[in-house]
DNA sequence: TGTTTGATGTTATAACATAACAAAATCAAT
DNA sequence: ATTGATTTTGTTATGTTATAACATCAAACA
């Protein structure tokens, strides 16, 4: 991820005023904003070993990657059980985006078209709780 | 699902040609074929000890699913790591649908759309392996 | 008939995730 | 400050989903 991108989210979430709850997802969220892969959590505890010389549980893991969907901070990519940091100020129900399945970059896309798709099936009556949309294959760079 | 829309899925089935591999691929599919409603592997391997009175073991649920996979009769739910027949003469790497939340009946869509807008994101230059739309909600007869 | 090949059976284990409870920190009311 | 309630964090155990690796059996065929 390009640096400029990494300090706009950086700026987006101090414009949120989100606070982080202790030190282990403030860690984990600054991990999984790195590069904008996805990473699951079983990377993340891996890498957190090392960078950090502290071993995680799967559960205190799991925790902090609950807080951090609710805060609208991650989403998680179905494709591989995998959790990305999002550069959106978008609404949190609705993920649209390209995974590459060599590296697991993640590219968001605009919500909007598929809000608009799911109304137009008539879908919108149904209570949707969220929206996913993968578009698996392999990025520029893997090529 | 209506038992005209069985039907028709049925007969699409012997169109096609398609065999069975054996007996557990005959007694899968049409399980999963039965009410549309989307199956986890040990769900069915419940399901199977019950109806067939036999145990089968994941790993040959798994290579069952598999192959239902490759021969396209068959949709892996990654909300809820489900899988459901498929009744369109659809291309498969692209899944569109609606996924009851309270009772698991897929509602599969057109995917022409999506597949326009894959094309107008510009992603359909990076060797798309597949394309999976998930609107989780709640269908009218839950609600 | 013996050999190869592919399908099926079986065991073990990997990978992903949460339940349940213990211990400690926080905080409000006295 | 002390107590008791509440929340957060730590820990153990376990549940759920999926595959690797190897054994066995059966069909095909030289």
């Amino acid at each position: 991820m390009s640096n400029t991108k990494h300090q706009k989210c950086l700026s987006n979430i101090k414009k949120k005023k989100i606070e982080f709850s202790n030190i282990y997802e403030k860690n984990i969220f600054n991990m999984l904003i790195k590069g904008h892969k996805a990473l699951t959590a079983y990377q993340l505890i891996e890498s957190y070993s090392q960078v950090h010389k502290q071993l995680l549980k799967p559960m205190q893991v799991y925790r902090v990657l609950k807080k951090l969907v609710e805060k609208n901070l991650i989403h998680r990519i179905n494709f591989n059980n995998s959790y990305v940091a999002c550069f959106h100020e978008n609404n949190h129900e609705t993920f649209v985006g390209f995974i590459c399945n060599k590296c697991s970059t993640i590219e968001e896309k605009p919500q909007a078209p598929i809000k608009e798709l799911t109304k137009k099936m008539g879908l919108d009556k149904n209570n949707i709780s969220h929206t996913n949309l993968e578009i698996i294959g392999t990025c520029q760079k893997c090529l």
